[in-house]
DNA sequence: ACTTTTAGACTGACCAGTCAGATCAAAGGG
DNA sequence: CCCTTTGATCTGACTGGTCAGTCTAAAAGT
């Protein structure tokens, strides 16, 4: 028996740095990831059992165990790669838009049409990631602070090309624009999904991208 | 011993019908509702105890029970009072503009005001509606529904004036937009209380208002 | 007189985490 | 080829603790 079965440091997917790229474990991590984020988003951490996790999963609670330290453990390397997908998807839509020789501001237009696409296609990470991000507990304080900045960081980025680019005022205040923006599609994106399912993607992309453009109470 | 102690029905605050304006119960009420709130939006609903909530409002156990039926009723009526706050702000909030004066755009640009200043005095109350408000839970989904809609329903009303009075394009799509609004409103507010507690009202409110009125992308 | 609150013991259910043993898959050995 | 070994992986009954909700008799408030 090994001394601790799972990553021991930080950042451990389940590969180990030089052996073998990982026989089951990774389709088992896998299982309950997806199993996990459906259980929470639906009911919250704290009203989600393991028991439910493992049996939806399709293994035994000793398997979780097996696979991840604690319960704690299981949500926070969920929440860290689930929003690495997040961030990586728009920071790809805004890479796209430029070298397409699109302007930044349309970079920004891609970004939130990269989010409405990503929610509607997996919400229930969303869900979970907005239902804990302005808790005061300290458990993940640290993983959430963290993912937050990452996804952050792309929407500022651009922002910043943008205002350099002179497409946008110097005046604007990048770091409240870039959360509010990122409020935005997050908070019209899960509403348009638990309320009026039955909008387009198309739709809720253009009453936000009208309201980015300014053709809501400033524009022509 | 009554057969019931709390309210039967549904709309309860503790007064009865005809009787009188109700003793002590309300200041109990009160309190209850205030312990409740910030320990449920630190922790959670489930994390949360009834013997802390208790504890923290400097009651007995037994006094919890004996006004509300359960922690389940008393979450929902909690939300219910806090969000009709809330509700109540924004509506003033645009009336009052309206009322002196002011242009629609302005009213909206008055409730976004009243919001921030709203969640900058009780920002709990915000934190645990929305770490609900999109769970697929039917628990208290008819509450949640509920209150939502109010908020919603206030800021619709206000674009449709808007749009009416030709102030706004009659191709904006409103109930999108408000709950656009709201959520970018609700997210920055949050994320300013959370993570840059530094900034002032007038700067988020001026970051805000900026987007609202296109000079982010759209404007002169 | 009637309502409201107290203090806290108790119960029955539920749950995170543990552990000793079963099972698997791969790599030899014959 | 089939058999054995080895370590990694998985299993599920079990433990110790927690918590919502109940109940009591008496005290306090109005």
């Amino acid at each position: 028996m090994s001394v601790l079965p799972v990553s021991r440091g930080g950042a451990g997917d389940g590969t180990a740095p030089g052996a073998a790229p990982a026989p089951r474990r990774a389709s088992t991590r896998r299982r309950l990831f997806e199993a996990a984020v459906v259980l929470i988003a639906e009911q919250g951490f704290s009203a989600t059992t393991v028991d439910e996790i493992a049996d939806r999963a399709g293994v035994a609670k000793g398997t979780v165990y097996y696979n991840f330290a604690s319960k704690n453990v299981l949500y926070e390397e969920l929440l860290r790669d689930g929003m690495d997908l997040l961030s990586g998807s728009l920071r790809r839509a805004a890479d796209a838009t430029v070298a397409a020789g699109g302007s930044h501001v349309g970079a920004l237009d891609a970004m939130i049409r990269a989010g409405l696409d990503f929610i509607a296609g997996s919400p229930a990470l969303m869900q979970l990631y907005v239902a804990e991000l302005w808790r005061t507990n300290r458990t993940w304080r640290a993983t959430l602070t963290s993912v937050r900045g990452r996804a952050l960081t792309v929407v500022e980025s651009v922002l910043h090309d943008a205002v350099a680019a002179g497409e946008l005022s110097a005046e604007l205040d990048i770091s409240l624009t870039a959360s509010a923006l990122l409020g935005m599609v997050l908070v019209a994106a899960l509403d348009w999904q638990s309320f009026q399912p039955d909008r387009s993607v198309e739709d809720v992309h253009a009453a936000l991208s009208r309201l980015l453009q300014g053709r809501v109470a400033g524009g022509p």
